[in-house]
DNA sequence: TTGAATGCAAAGTTTTTGCAAAAGC
DNA sequence: GCTTTTGCAAAAACTTTGCATTCAA
């Protein structure tokens, strides 16, 4: 059992003990404190980074611990790998029933999510006439935001 | 100059000439091989697989020249690196005024492409109401195919 | 002849794995 | 007590780099 704090994610430890306990998983000290940091940190980490931001708490897990919680994590589809382009890759959580895609500022590397249930609804379509059955996709738009434009 | 058959692909080798004259780079046998040889194998290619298919034939160029040579037509902005999520990433030629996206069997891996210009100018409808500058962007979508969604 | 391209091996990055020790249940 | 998890270091997988040699113009 978890013992700390977890406000705002409750959906997720919930899912995380379910998903524990249907294949037989423990939980661990380091485990919950990885995820923890996780769900606080902004979206969109690298498990170097995470593990850099655990470093200067009190708790120094191993990069492979990282990496093997947030595959963990992505097993339980509870978050979602992204490559960014930049060579590591990113997670995020992946929030039940929502969905959003990402703008990207090639300037100042800032990450913006949207949602337009338009694009979604025709996506459905071109693979609905391909003969597709969707399971997920991956829209990345790729551009200068309104602060960086300025500076160009 | 380059002196073998390049049908289909002028404008390529064109542009080619083009950059690599305007940034005083020199062509050579290897690198024609390696271009030729990438243009006539499937798109979606990656480093890996387009140094294999030259050792079978009698071209012997280094993985490295390969990764050089890609890397000099991706400067050229002649084709596109892609990372399909499966670590190692593909290369493809972008042929001007053209743009397409990918829907992808998470069974055979199979790669579709598809254009859809109601989803083109969706996107550039939420970039220009979030102040963002579009360069490029990235859509992939992820399924099963007709054929591997029977044997599901 | 001079700068660029190549080949090879070595190094770099990001991520995974093996194994003995520690922890969870 | 039996199984999973951890930490560390080693290995993997993909890509880039250094350097001496070869090649292009």
């Amino acid at each position: 059992m978890v013992d700390t704090v977890k406000v705002g994610h409750e959906w997720f430890w919930e899912r995380l003990d379910q998903y524990l306990a249907k294949s037989q998983l423990k939980h661990s000290k380091q485990r919950n404190f990885i995820i923890e940091e996780f769900l606080q940190m902004k979206t969109h980490v690298s498990a170097e980074e995470l593990y850099s931001q655990l470093k200067t708490m009190d708790h120094n897990p191993g990069l492979a611990t990282v990496y093997r919680t947030l595959n963990l994590l992505k097993d339980a589809a509870l978050v979602d790998q992204k490559q960014f382009s930049d060579g590591k890759s990113v997670f995020e959580v992946m929030e039940p029933g929502s969905h959003h895609d990402h703008l990207i500022c090639l300037t100042c590397h800032k990450v913006i999510e949207f949602e337009n249930e338009e694009i979604e609804r025709l996506q459905e379509q071109v693979a609905k006439k391909l003969g597709f059955k969707l399971t997920k996709h991956s829209l990345e738009l790729f551009g200068h935001c309104s602060d960086c434009v300025k500076t160009l």
